[in-house]
DNA sequence: CATGAATGAGCCTTCATTCAT
DNA sequence: TATGAATGAAGGCTCATTCAT
């Protein structure tokens, strides 16, 4: 199929691309300016495509920006349940969030990508479906995690594991929206906290 | 002044009253739609006057969303302060996250527009400067009153008394963010086990 | 009020004027290139104006050409009136049609705008109610005064009045369709053979 | 040629399927949409190609129309001389028109798409002539049979034969245009009154 | 001070058309 | 020949802002 070396593509392989770059632009002006604050325009060009290429990939800025959102919880859930299954075999569980953290924070841009979805999200029903999809499953993912660690510690956890995983993603994206630097530090410092107030299981 | 009974309004005041249904439409528009979403018409219409009326009273919609911040600013430091005087006057302490909490619950609106404008300033350095001036001296006065608690109860915080503040901020605004029911019951349960945890001052 | 002579409009008169150029604009645009094929700039080019105050005047494109259409068959329905009264009064009936076609004719534009929004009608229930109810109106007032041509005839019309207007209105608008010159010779043709079979009253 | 069974389809066979294929989906759309209204995207999807069958088989919307336009007025034709050979042949004469205009309110799509094209040649001089060529032949089918007609009846037509076709494609095109149920009663009582009124030949 | 007509830039989207596959 | 991704020009419409009244 390759027949002139690297650079021929396959159709499909050049839409992907395509796809790719837009999702990567929009994520980076989303970010910066805002849902409301990106023109598709501003997306197209940071892509280095016509405002037409946009349409003849997704149907609207949501429908774009809920692929972006898709994969990146996709990333989430999955580097979640790396960590799950290395407390679950025994490694060290006192580094488990800092693990996810260092993660999390070494792209506040995608966590403010989040807010302003969850913003969205907030003032339209339709996508708000589709978001809250996507946020349970994460939620689902975060709270078998802090479970798994509470009971590693012998622990029962104060609340509900989705009530602790809602808790915490409060606190980051609460951090994140003060534009605060070291999110760990705070968030370690509740975590901690909690873990030391729990009763024995 | 009055010179002609009540009906008569001074010019002042006269524009008093505009400008306050202009920044109590704007509260509530913005809430709801978003600093984007929100349109100077949609404001001047929903509070009765025309778009004229907007900009002899404002420069921008930046302006008086600012104004309106500022307004509640004011107001939410005068109830941490009146908390506070009544934590240093022997008061019973451990109501006092409730009372502020129930105040700030009632209105999960004023919460939204802060993250709304919060984001708006993560985006508009001029903005930004105006809003953190607000926002530090709110810090302040959690600080403070967070402080109060702790050595009332004969402990030494966890962290800086505006570290503790900007975390519990932080925290509200990531559970208003969630659309959260009961904000209060997870606030109480990270503020009691940061109490329980803290060693004696 | 006019403090400076001719040149200083009041509010009103200037939006009235703003609203005037649109619409004359838009019929000889629509009438060249019809309802899809004009654009509110080329409307508003074609009126000195912005796309802007356009949208300061009229809803939508929908919008100013029924007023359009609404004006002119109110103009329509007046002309229509003013010959019936004179045939009732006893003036030459023979030359009735003649007066009627001649307005008609003068301005062949406004037959084939007609033609145009008829079109758009048939595409658009929405406008399509709004088309009709103007249409039944000028139809009433073409049925009166072919009645009254039939009666002083002392002729009984072969079909009802309606019918008999709707025929009328069909081969005119068909005649336009056909660019063709002389509607009068061939209406009259029509009008006068119908007249010259119809039974006695 | 067909070296595979019946399935096989010489490449011009396939080509001319396609063809067929997009011309009907654009007689549908047309009919239903308007010319402006019909993009070559719902012409295509209709009749299940991609946009490139389009430009495979067409050089332009304009051109298919054409092409449709075409065929169409061949079978007009050939209904006509049909007719017109009956009539020749001494077959009842007063039926004629009838059987004609059975043929064509069968499929008021045809005369609506016609109307289309013919708004659209009155704007566009390329096209017009194309339009006016077929339609001239279409015409003189039409003037034929009229002549024929009113000969057989022993009378002189009052008008001569292209104006006398001229004057029912109009009547008929603008009972359509107001979508109009049954063109029959109407054409037929302007035709019985206009044979009625001619003077013996 | 308040009004609201007009501006003009910008937004989302549609579409005829091109061209590498 | 047929495909469909990409283009680029419009199109309808919104909106912050200006300014004569």
């Amino acid at each position: 199929m390759e027949m002139h070396g690297v650079a021929r593509l396959t159709r499909e392989e050049s839409r992907g691309r395509t796809r790719e770059h837009l999702l990567e632009a929009a994520r980076v002006a989303v970010a910066r300016n805002g849902y409301d604050g990106t023109s598709i325009s501003d997306i197209t060009e940071a892509a280095g495509f016509s405002k037409g290429a946009f349409f003849s990939n997704y149907e609207s800025k949501e429908a774009l920006l809920l692929e972006l959102l898709r994969r990146h919880k996709e990333q989430d859930i999955a580097a979640l349940g790396r960590i799950l299954g290395e407390v679950e075999q025994g490694k060290d569980a006192t580094s488990a969030p800092d693990r996810y953290l260092e993660g999390l924070g070494g792209d506040a841009d995608w966590a403010r990508l989040d807010i302003e979805l969850q913003l969205h999200a907030a003032r339209n029903p339709t996508f708000a479906a589709d978001y809250d999809g996507l946020q349970s499953q994460t939620r689902s993912s975060l709270a078998r995690l802090i479970a798994a660690l509470f009971e590693k510690a012998g622990k029962r956890p104060p609340a509900s594991p989705d009530d602790m995983a809602n808790l915490f993603m409060a606190l980051v994206h609460g951090l994140v929206l003060q534009r605060a630097r070291d999110l760990g530090t705070t968030v370690k410092l509740v975590f901690e906290s909690l873990m030391a107030t729990a009763e024995p299981a």
